[in-house]
Parts: C-alpha cells; structure tokens; sequence
DNA sequence: CTGAGACTCGAACAGTGTTCCATAACGATG
DNA sequence: CATCGTTATGGAACACTGTTCGAGTCTCAG
C-alpha cells in the first residue's frame, strides 16, 4: 500500500457503516484476507462467481461469518476495486513537455491494470471510487493536466471524463471476457457482424452501407482505445482558453 | 442465471423471434404487450424492480407464461432496449454548415431519451444494440459526421466512441436514478463529498485539495454532459487530417 | 367433431444476498 | 487463576431471483 506515516485518508462513510473492529482474533479473518480472496476468485472465475458463498468457502468458512468484517457484498466490492485501482503506478512527477503523452500513458496503465481482472471493470463502474488509490490517482491527474496549463475547472471536468472513458471501454471488453469467450466465437460474431452490414438495405442506411468495411474494421480493442484518448487528449487540449 | 452455453456476444437481430406464432389467441400475451408492462415497471420502479414475476404479474399471469413469448429475460431487455433508443428522433437531413451543432444535439436527445427511462441505461451498456433504431442512429450520426468532413476510420470510431458516452453519462445519473434518490439525499451527499475532500491531507495530495471546490462544483449533470460533448466534438474536429 | 399443438400457470429448482442466533473463543478485569 | 462481557463464528433459514417442468386449457385446422 501507501506510505504508512502520512495521515490516512479518512473512509468515506458508507450507507451503512462497519463495525468497528476491537482486538484482532488469532486465526481470524481480516478485511484485507477477505478482499484477497474475493479478487482471486474475480481473476479465476469471473465477476459473477463472487458471491458470498464462494469467497467464504475459499476461506474455508460460511458466508455469514464475512459480514462480521464486511458491511456487504458493496462495501466488498469497494474494497476489491480499490485495490485494483492501486496496481496502476503512478510517475510522481509531471512534465510540462509531455503532459499529453504522459497522461495517455497513465490512462493506458489504468485500462491495463483493470483489463487484468476480467470483468473487474463492471465493478468499477457502479460506484465512485473515494478510496485511497482512487484518490492518488485523482492528484496524479490533476497534476498532469495542470502541467498543461489547462483551467482548474476544465481539469476537475477532465477528472471525471477521463476515467468514465477508461471504465467504459474496459467495462464493454469485459463483457467479453467475462463469459468464456475463445478467439474462434470472437471471430464468428465479426462475421456475422459483417453478414449484418451486409444484408443492410442500402436505399434505407447507405451511410452505414458504405462504411461497412470501416465499421467491422476495428479489430482490435487497442485501436478504439487509441482512438478514443487521441480525440479526448486533443479535445482538452483546445478547451485552454 | 448465465447458462453457460448460450453465446456470450450480444446476438444480431433475429429478423422474425425463433418462437413461431400461428394464429394469435384472443386474449393472448404478445411480446409487444410484455415489453410494454416491462418498460412501464421500468420507469416506475426502476430496472431491478423488472422482474419477471413483476411483470407477469402486471399482465395478471405468471412468470411462466412469459417465457412462451420471450426466450429469456436477456431477449425481454433487448426488447425494451431497442424500444427506447426509437424515442429519439432523427432529422432527416444534415447541414453541412452546423454539423457540430447537429452532432451535439443529437447527442442530446439521445441521453434525454434514456434519462426519461430511469436506469435503462445500465441495460443498454450490457449489450450493442444492433436493432433497427439504432442502425437509423448509425445513419444519422455517419450522415452527420460526413458533412463534417471526417475520414471514413474516424467516423467509424466516432460511432463507437460518442454513443459510449452518452450511454456512460446515463449510466452513471441512472445509478442514482435507479435508488430511491430525492434532492436531499443527492444533497447531503454532496455535504459528505465536501467533508471529504476537506478531510484530505493537503501534504499527500496537494492538486486535489486545491482542486477540491472545483471538483464538487459540478452540480447538474447537465454541465458535465455538456463537457464532455465539447471536448469530444472539438476532438473529432481536430481528428480532419 | 376431433385431435394436435400452442398457450397458460402453479409448483418447484437451484441459485443469490443477507439475517438470526446458539455456540465458542478471546481480552480485560476482579 | 477464574470470571465476565464482548465479539467472531457458521449452520440454518428467509426472501428473493431466473428458469424449467408438466399437467391442464384453449383454439383452430382438417
């Protein structure tokens, strides 16, 4: 984790907020055994299979006796996506050179890191993540993008946009990875996408007709993420003024 | 829930559903009608209150009888799905000359559309709608980004990317939709968001806490929506080349 | 009129998150 | 050391979910 003698960050209170723990059992299990298992059991099976049951039955234990560490599956959750949150690295300093390249990069680690845990990104998506991590992440960007030069509300904007931008597309490949989808059906669905465009009127959609090709084209996921951070890093760009 | 079986990519449209209907009975539930009863509960109660007993039982039947008409609940919400995205209409032709004016307020109507139907949003991430609503969206937005005088691969990718936004904006409002959320709750959030950042230690994260009245300024999502749109679109534009 | 088959729908199944509560194990106190 | 109150534990149970089964009902073609 982080470094241990600065403040904590104080917890955000939660809907429901936790019991407070007293003097840690010897065998026991902990708030962070629990987050390890439940990410273990995200990587190997899926988002879906984390259920309650599940985790504590990798703990060798029953699901009632998670909920004396943990509120809910939510407050779960929380735990395990901040935890994914703090695999991204994070440069500490900025460079006012290559504030566009680096914020890229930062933004291509972020999608790596939740890329490799499935369908994590799902997760990720219902909730605003308030926890450390998330909030280093926040101060490394808000730090490139003023090493832009970029007007304070433009920058909390761009802190909003940014990550929304990065969940969503991993939260759309994690759909795929989240059933067990083998290259071969990746390719059947891309033909019969194209049979689809195909068998499109053309007097009706000749715009989609025509641009079939470009459509079905993409392939890779990594092309649409290029393209998706060049037009949002160049958008921002000119909104310096 | 997932059988495993069944193909995990979203299915193209069956042009005619795989279940064959003779002659319709005289009292006799239609797919129309459930999507109907569906979409009603939708928007009353929110997308987890759509549950097939629900809506069976708005129909006065049971559960089972559902599945004579609907293959799956996954088949019910694309129904649902393509309903709402036929809300929005398209103008019939593109002018050249306001082409980002056009574009933006298409974009408009898109999320005004699915914000009027609480948290279907979250249904319409799940899966690409490849209905014959949104191929009319499709045409619309190529036609439009054609007078604009993209390349075909960034058109292509922008019709990926822009509506990823819009369904991103309406997921993320529809969470708070989708729980009973009055302007009091949203309120005393935002009190406990600024308790937050002001909790934050300025030594660890100096960029947020300075950023901290500027991240909690957006109030209505209408701003943020409108940034976002701004940035995408001014990125688009420099994308000509 | 009859028989085939589409439709209906109560019951049941295998799941889920969560709660209850008797039991057991501990740290602090007398 | 003995005791006590606090807390963790985990099996059982509750209220849900999507979906399937199968017997019964109904409609209509032949």
């Amino acid at each position: 984790m982080s470094s241990g003698d600065l403040p904590p960050v104080p917890r955000l209170p939660t809907r429901t907020p936790p019991r407070k723990q007293r003097a840690p059992r010897e065998r026991s299990l902990t708030r962070e055994a629990i987050a390890t298992a439940a990410l273990e059991i995200v990587d190997s099976e899926g988002l879906d299979a984390m259920t309650m049951r599940r985790v504590a039955e990798k703990l060798g234990t029953g699901a009632a006796s998670l909920y004396a560490h943990v509120a809910s599956k939510e407050d779960l959750l929380e735990l395990v996506v901040d935890r994914v949150i703090g695999e991204v690295e994070i440069p500490p300093e900025a460079d006012p050179e290559h504030w566009q390249r680096d914020l890229k990069q930062g933004l291509r680690d972020m999608r790596a890191a939740i890329a490799g845990h499935r369908d994590i990104a799902r997760a990720i998506f219902a909730r605003i993540p308030f926890g450390e991590n998330a909030l280093g992440g926040a101060e490394w960007m808000i730090r490139t993008l003023r090493a832009g030069g970029l007007p304070d509300q433009v920058i909390a904007y761009a802190c909003d946009l940014l990550p929304l931008y990065v969940t969503a597309v991993a939260y759309e490949e994690g759909l795929y990875a989240s059933e067990n989808v083998t290259p071969e059906v990746m390719l059947e669905f891309n033909v019969r996408m194209r049979d689809f465009y195909a068998s499109v009127p053309p007097e009706r959609f000749p715009n989609v007709v025509a641009l079939a090709a470009n459509l079905t084209a993409g392939g890779t996921g990594d092309e649409r993420f290029e393209f998706g951070l060049e037009v949002l890093v160049r958008g921002l760009a000119a909104m310096a003024d």
